[in-house]
DNA sequence: AATGAATGAGACTTCATTCAT
DNA sequence: AATGAATGAAGTCTCATTCAT
């Protein structure tokens, strides 16, 4: 009945990352899903036995986090090489803005999804530092590195984390965090 | 009688709030609740029509996010005065840190809750504008200062935000918010 | 809507007792119970938080297996005692027979009920023991009355267990019951 | 390849017998089943069409409950006869006694097993009663006779329906059956 | 012959909400 | 004003059974 076994998975799973997105975990009913999936009732279940095993395969699936510097770092240009790791990082989210959003709805009542977002926030403070070092000619202190990479790791996150808020919080579209990554470069150069 | 009355709903809210945080909106009946609150469940319906009007009530909880300017600016001092500016903020929050968190957390499917931060988030940004401008003795380009105020604005509300995920992604305690206060104070007087 | 709170909770466990009786624990829905109590779905789980609790309340009504010594004991006239205890503990159970078949066959899956019923057959066993030396004028030796109240209990037990056999295993109407009660007191009389 | 499929069935068999009489019939899934058998699911279905079908197969593999009586009986001696014929049942039920026990269970709600187990009982009074007649020298009132081979027939039969409430309720291992079948046999000599 | 993905009916249970008192 | 019994819709999950391969 499934066209390929792996596409009614899948199909599931982006059933349910689109409901829970919009709608939320708990208010989501597996049969919601399911009906977005035009898959039977119990094959939702088949796939993933519980609920919550629905939130495990999507963690899964986010993308990798990981920018390779030699691909973004300018060497002496610390504003571009911040812009253009950002906007690595971005495009490897790709259309998983909304997967990182709601996954970070989640993370307070599932540790699964906690474990692995704190993972990538970690991995994201620490990538920032990186290319600050790489792409700097002069040593800046580590405590300046360490304050910029948290504020430009905050407005990352806080910016994923407000994906859905439209056109409300002005946490901004690509342009204002160029600003914001400018800002920081800058205040790095001096 | 009026005074127990309060009393008993402020239990019943105290209970929800705190339901709430751990385990989420949906997640939390409210017969739940009306255990929590040693109340009898009726009671929590008698206060509070619908549970969502528990959310609503919570709102209203929030503590005001409005600083008097006079309180924390110091003339030609930027970095003080944001410093204080962050206190006084972190100190209104007081023991609402959770409350702030959760509502984050519920903004998404309810309208009341997302409009409520999305207005508390602008009026944050306007106010670290001003502080600037403020404490600043020589003018500032404008977009310079909107994007420290966007910068610290993505910093704050993150923090709070995930105030419950402690000592995991070592997101600031309130030393390390003082750094990037400071790393973005000393940007400006550049 | 309930006549008596009673009422309506005894209704249900009524409807609970017939039908586990007839279709066994595991082969009775809760809305089956429902509706043949002629109450709402909910009210079932209302009064017993799961499924499990209607078979403990089943135990706690069964009848009091206690009988009066000197109610059945005529001195001197084993078999009559006899007759007379095992007439009393049908009265007894009077109705129940059906119940106590039903909780039979669910004790090994569910502790409480084994519990009980392993209690209600030790208490028989020794009641037995008493009746026949109350009744009996000469000394008779511990292991023939051990023996002979053995014999009697299963007999009994047995007989309740199967009570749902009607007309299939031969286990006896009153009439044979009483013929197996003649022969074990003669026994014991020579 | 036949001796393979064969093995499998009985591996099919074994394991329902087993998990259903730790947990029921109705308790016991097909796919449980399958597992413990260590075979795929739907081999299961593939032998045995429907669940209840497993129930009939394991009848048929209920011990033979015929015993010679030229082999148990000694003339002269009731009671060492009908000790030999409750050893030889005991025998021949060997490690049976669970199947016999959980099909006890069943027998309310599944007519097939019903039949089964009253013929069984039936014989068995029979036989008590031939065994009787067989091994005495004087003749015996023939309602003496019923009386004690239903006084005997219950005891065993309530024995191996209790086989799984070990421990607890202290109905006979086989010391105690022992002293009830002497018992009797006294009786009937006197 | 053998398999395991697929199906959907239906089981148990939870819960917001109502309402008579 | 306050209560808690009552309601029934809806949710999660299980499972016997089917069937294409």
């Amino acid at each position: 009945m499934a066209e390929t076994e792996d596409s009614t998975r899948e199909r599931i799973l982006a059933a349910a990352q689109d409901l829970f997105a919009r709608h939320g975990f708990d208010a989501t009913p597996t049969s919601k899903i399911a009906t977005e999936a035009q898959v039977p009732k119990g094959l939702v279940h088949y796939y993933f036995n519980r609920k919550p095993d629905l939130l495990t395969a999507l963690v899964d699936k986010l993308p990798s986090e990981h920018v390779e510097l030699g691909e973004v770092v300018v060497d002496g240009d610390v504003c571009t090489s911040l812009c253009r790791f950002v906007d690595r990082l971005d495009r490897n989210l790709d259309g998983s803005s909304l997967l990182s959003h709601l996954l970070w709805r989640e993370a307070d009542t599932h540790e699964v999804v906690r474990d692995a977002l704190q993972a990538r926030y970690r991995k994201m403070v620490a990538q920032i530092g990186e290319v600050i070092t790489a792409a700097s000619r002069h040593r800046i202190a580590a405590e300046r590195i360490s304050a910029a990479a948290a504020l430009l790791a905050h407005a990352l996150s806080f910016r994923h984390s407000m994906a859905r808020h439209d056109g409300g919080a002005g946490h901004g579209d690509g342009a204002s965090m160029d600003a914001e990554v400018r800002f920081v470069a800058e205040a790095l150069a001096s």
